[in-house]
DNA sequence: ATCATAATTGAAAATTTTTCTGTTTGTATT
DNA sequence: AATACAAACAGAAAAATTTTCAATTATGAT
C-alpha cells in the first residue's frame, strides 16, 4: 500500500492520540469526516495500523523498576532457541525481547516493582529457563525519552 | 490512588485494546456502562492512564531496521548531560532513550529504514552531538516479543 | 443508628461513528 | 480530446457510543 502525504499526516496524528474524533481529524487534514473515516478503515484493513492501545503510567501501578537484560544461550540449536523464545514471551515481566547481534543473543526489557522483585524474577523465572548461558543486567536510572510513534 | 480488582481488570483490557466500547467492558466486568465510564474518567484524571495511541506496523512504513545503541559521554557535567538528553530526545529516529547503569551511560532504541539510513543517522545525527565519547550498536535480528501492556 | 461520601444504575441528551447515495477526481484507453 | 472506469470524496441520515443527569444503593466513620 502506498501512503500519500495525507495518510502520513493522519498516521502521525493517530499515533500521538488515538482518541481524536474524525471531525477533529477532518479539520486538520482539510477533508470530510467520511474521507477520514475511509482512510482509517483502509489503513486498518491493510495492517498499517496494527492496534489501538491505552498506555499506563508505570509510576502509578508500582512498576517503576526497569531493567535491560542481556542473555546468552549455551547452545543455539533450533530446539533450544524456539523453547527459550516461547518461555520468555510468556513472562509478564518481559515487555520486550529482541534477538540481537553482538556479544549476547538476546536483549530483554523487564519491568517489575523494585530491586527485590527483580531479584525474585531473575532467580525464579528467568534463569530457571533452561539453556541460558549467561546474563548481564543494566538498570534504568532515568527514562529520557519513550515514544511509540514512528516518524513516517 | 488505590486500584481495586475491577480497575486492574479494566486497565488490562484497555491496555490490550483501547477501542473496546464501554458496553463491551461493562459486560466483561459485570458493571453498568456508566460505572465503567466513571472509572475510566477517574483513571485518566489521576494519571494512571497517560494516553491512548495508535500502533503502526513498522514493516508497512519502511522502518524495519531497529538498533540499540550504547553511548558513553566524555564528561558528566550537568551541562553536558542536559544538552545531550535534549538533543537526543529531538531525534525522530530515537524512539527510546534510557540513562542506565553499567559500562555505558545511555541505551537508545533507534528505528530507521535500513542499514544505509542507520549509517547516515550515526554519522550525521547521533555522533554530531557533542560530548559523545564512544558508541556501541547492536542490531535487532528478530523481534520476539513487544508489548506496551504492563502486568498490573 | 445516623450521617456523609462514594459508587452504581438506568434513562435522556449529546456526540461520534457508520452507512448510504451521489458527485467529483484522476487515470488509462481509445 | 473524448470516453469509461475506478477510486476518493462529500453531505445527510441512521446507528451506535459517549456523556450527562437524577436517583438509588453501598460504604465507612462518628
Amino acid at each position: 500500500m502506498i501512503l500519500d502525504a495525507i495518510d502520513k499526516k493522519l498516521l502521525d496524528l493517530l499515533q500521538k492520540d488515538s482518541k481524536r474524533t474524525n471531525k477533529e481529524l477532518s479539520n486538520k487534514l482539510n477533508l470530510s469526516v467520511t474521507a477520514v473515516y475511509e482512510r482509517i478503515k483502509k489503513l486498518e484493513k491493510e495492517g498499517v495500523i496494527s492496534k489501538y492501545v491505552t498506555l499506563v503510567k508505570k509510576e502509578k501501578v508500582e512498576k517503576t523498576f526497569v531493567a535491560f537484560c542481556h542473555i546468552k544461550l549455551v547452545q543455539h540449536t533450533q530446539d533450544y532457541v524456539i523453547k527459550f523464545e516461547k518461555e520468555v514471551a510468556n513472562l509478564v515481566e518481559v515487555l520486550e525481547c529482541y534477538h540481537i547481534s553482538g556479544d549476547y543473543d538476546y536483549l530483554l526489557k523487564v519491568i517489575v516493582k523494585d530491586m527485590d522483585a527483580f531479584r525474585e524474577f531473575m532467580v525464579n523465572k528467568l534463569t530457571s529457563i533452561n539453556h541460558i548461558g549467561s546474563t548481564h543486567s543494566m538498570f534504568v536510572i532515568n527514562e529520557v525519552k519513550h515514544t511509540t510513534a514512528i516518524n513516517i
